[in-house]
DNA sequence: ATCTATTGATAAAA
DNA sequence: TTTTTATCAATAGAT
């Protein structure tokens, strides 16, 4: 295969990626709204070059941390409904 | 309002979340096998009774270990192209 | 980036 | 709960 027909593959996996990335993100925006769950998403492309940055990378590293802090919220939510439930 | 249609719309609520988390995962899927891509969702309802347990949030906490593990992975992959760049 | 014919998702009903 | 189906939305391919 030459290197022409290889770009143009790797720039039609872009594309679908770039438009399915949209729509996925916009499902999820629209399942927060209708129903108020939390959400979130992280999507890395198969490929580095020129699609991600170190800021990127730093965006997502924020990202997992807030994730985590959710998580911990859930669980102090949750052990707080077990005490609520004992001392009902 | 009556108790019994608050009931009914939380549960209304809990069949669009369920549909449309189901519907989410699936597009996640198909954007992996389409392009590669490496995706991770967490999607936590609104509500916490009855449809979310310590084990999920076990489950959870091992995703976002796997998410960080993900991005670690990233970052060490883009210094390695860097220092390849300068090599090169 | 924009368009559109087709495919796919899903809200409501059974 | 699962199944059906009539609508509505996502998107692959073309431009």
């Amino acid at each position: 295969m030459g290197t022409g027909k290889r770009k143009e593959k790797e720039e039609q996996r872009m594309v679908t990626f770039s438009k399915r990335r949209k729509g996925l993100f916009k499902k999820a925006h629209e399942l927060h709204c209708l129903t108020g769950a939390d959400i979130a998403i992280i999507a890395f492309s198969a490929t580095l070059e020129g699609y991600e940055s170190v800021d990127d990378l730093v965006l997502v590293k924020n990202l997992v941390e807030e994730i985590r802090n959710k998580v911990l919220f859930r669980v102090l939510r949750m052990e707080e409904d077990f005490v609520g439930s004992l001392l009902a």
